[in-house]
DNA sequence: TCAGATGGTGGTATCGATACCATGATTGCA
DNA sequence: TGCAATCATGGTATCGATACCACCATCTGA
């Protein structure tokens, strides 16, 4: 890129039009304030120039960045990228655009990349979690804007949650399961400190497990290079192991049921009728063209959208906490 | 979200450190350009108001974004996610930020977004797609910054692309399994009017199934709300109802196969001696836990990371084309 | 007919940081 | 000791758009 091409400035359009910068300006933000015919002579210099409106001058002049910031845990499972989906076409509607970054499920990342989406002014923050180090927590609440947690429903919000309680979806699994006539249930999760929300499934678990006997957790420590299925063909050896009779599985997400899934069926082993498998968030394999898994479904689009809507209206009351549900889809799974 | 509180500014920050804004700046820019003494005295100015520097300010003044723009295909398909990862990873440790939009295979919605980007006035655009609108083209050419095409390697690029030669891929593919002794082999994909990727995979069958006797293509119509493993069941099924003695599926992508292979389970074909399935992309569930699906690796990360290199250098020759290439992956499916 | 309302337009200050140049203090070396 | 070089710091103009106010022309209704 050797050739160092200026952009044109609305000055420059201004004076081809032969009018002035703010008519300009008024004829790109506000159309209807501008007669036709300066219209026309505007909108015909600023299609020969190539002109494209200046935000980063606009920012700063209107002390509206027209800009969202969001941290997301991962990009790389589908439920984000369905919320984040519902969440840009939703802020686009109102003209604000996102500025996206992931902690890779960390709060030190995530306090570190706090500061640098504030940076850019923001019109309001886009968190998929609910854990924050206290200094970020700190810089949330003394930062002059809203800051909206997903996917979560905190005791304590910074501001607004929007999202569905993984507890209550955790004890809707169990109780299915036991309504199915089960009474040996295992759960397997993963040992992230930082996943509250593995952890909440597990204590929807015990909730309604208190009824029955023994309590049947595993818990596998991350390994670098270890995918879902991985974790879930790992964990229905172990269960079966250590507790040979168990009827159904709990995998804490529907990747690790899927590699439950595939290893029950290396191993021989009838899924429902000698096990029971179950996940969570119905990713496109868990449908009845793939492995007809039972799950929780949540509507990731639809919390995005919410969110976006809270955004651009901007009525938010501070503690409100919006719980958009979720729905168990049983297939043949269980 | 009453309380409207003002954002701190450089300003109260120098007053209460007692030095020049300037001098700020220059501590949270270039600590090394201020002295121990006065640096301290402003970072403890910092901590105290819970500043955060104005970069829609700093980006004006110094006419440098700090950002890059990026238009992705869609967020929910993780091979464009791994490469996000890459490339915003990459960037961060030249302290560039991702502007991120999704154009669901849209050139229309692509054109329309360009502008938008543009307007923060970003370092750089990176771009999954290599189909792009005239006006698109247009803009994109006459815009003052590098543009990086990923994920394809177009014959004209805008300027710089980075990806692998999806043809070859096909290419790759249908070779191995007539090594491997088939003969009779089929192509499902979608019918996608945008979709590049999917047309050069079958170009590369295509390429190759010419030495053998016939051509058993399947395009599916796309249908709102489907999944791809709806597609891929429908494929095998209809491509073994129109072609019954066909003895490996190549689908265009992980998903379908997975659909495939789960109808075929349901109709106890046995795979791959009754019939071969191959995928692209090596997602999760194709692994050895999961599917074990033969397909393609393509290593998205190492794609973003490339991206940000360049971007970070700057020394982009116009017209470079990166190939960083694919590995076939051959698993229990075929 | 004229005061007042309305619509279209432009001048100028301003947003908050950084570039550029200037200044004073300190150091190095002949 | 003296002069140049270096370092730390600040003043002021500037980036490109928009807010605010002013202005003129046309229109409205008593």
């Amino acid at each position: 890129m050797s050739e160092a091409r200026k952009w044109v400035t609305m000055g420059d359009v201004a004076a081809r039009a032969g009018v002035g910068t703010i008519t300009v300006s008024r004829a790109l933000r506000t159309p209807g304030k501008v007669s036709p015919t300066t219209l026309a002579k505007v909108q015909k210099a600023v299609a020969e120039l190539g002109y494209v409106l200046d935000e980063t001058a606009g920012a700063l002049s209107s002390q509206r960045s027209r800009i969202v910031g969001a941290l997301v845990s991962t990009l790389e499972e589908s439920v984000f990228a369905t919320t984040l989906r519902g969440l840009s076409e939703g802020l686009a509607e109102g003209g604000l655009q996102l500025l996206l970054s992931a902690t890779q499920y960390d709060p030190e990342t995530e306090a570190a990349l706090i500061p640098t989406l504030l940076g850019r002014r923001p019109e309001a923050l886009v968190l998929t979690s609910d854990r924050h180090t206290p200094d970020a927590r700190a810089l949330l609440e003394r930062a002059a804007l809203p800051v909206l947690e997903l996917w979560d429903l905190p005791e304590r919000p910074v501001h607004v949650a929007v999202g569905f309680s993984n507890r209550a979806a955790g004890s809707a699994m169990t109780r299915h399961l036991i309504d199915t006539g089960r009474r040996r249930i295992a759960f397997v999760g993963l040992d992230r400190a930082h996943d509250s929300r593995g952890h909440l499934r597990l204590a929807g678990y015990r909730d309604c497990l208190r009824e029955l006997s023994d309590e049947r957790v595993l818990l596998l420590p991350p390994r670098r290079g270890a995918t879902g299925p991985d974790y879930g063909a790992q964990g229905l050896r172990e269960v079966l192991r250590r507790w040979p009779d168990t009827q159904a599985l709990i995998c804490v997400s529907d990747t690790l049921a899927a590699g439950a899934w595939c290893e029950a069926m290396r191993a021989g082993l009838s899924v429902p009728d000698r096990i029971a498998l179950t996940g969570f968030g119905d990713f496109d394999m868990a449908g009845s063209s793939g492995l007809a898994l039972t799950t929780i479904r949540i509507d990731g689009a639809a919390i995005g959208r919410r969110a976006a809507e809270l955004i651009l209206s901007g009525d938010m009351e501070r503690g409100t906490r919006i719980d958009l549900g979720f729905s168990l889809i049983r297939r043949a799974s269980s």
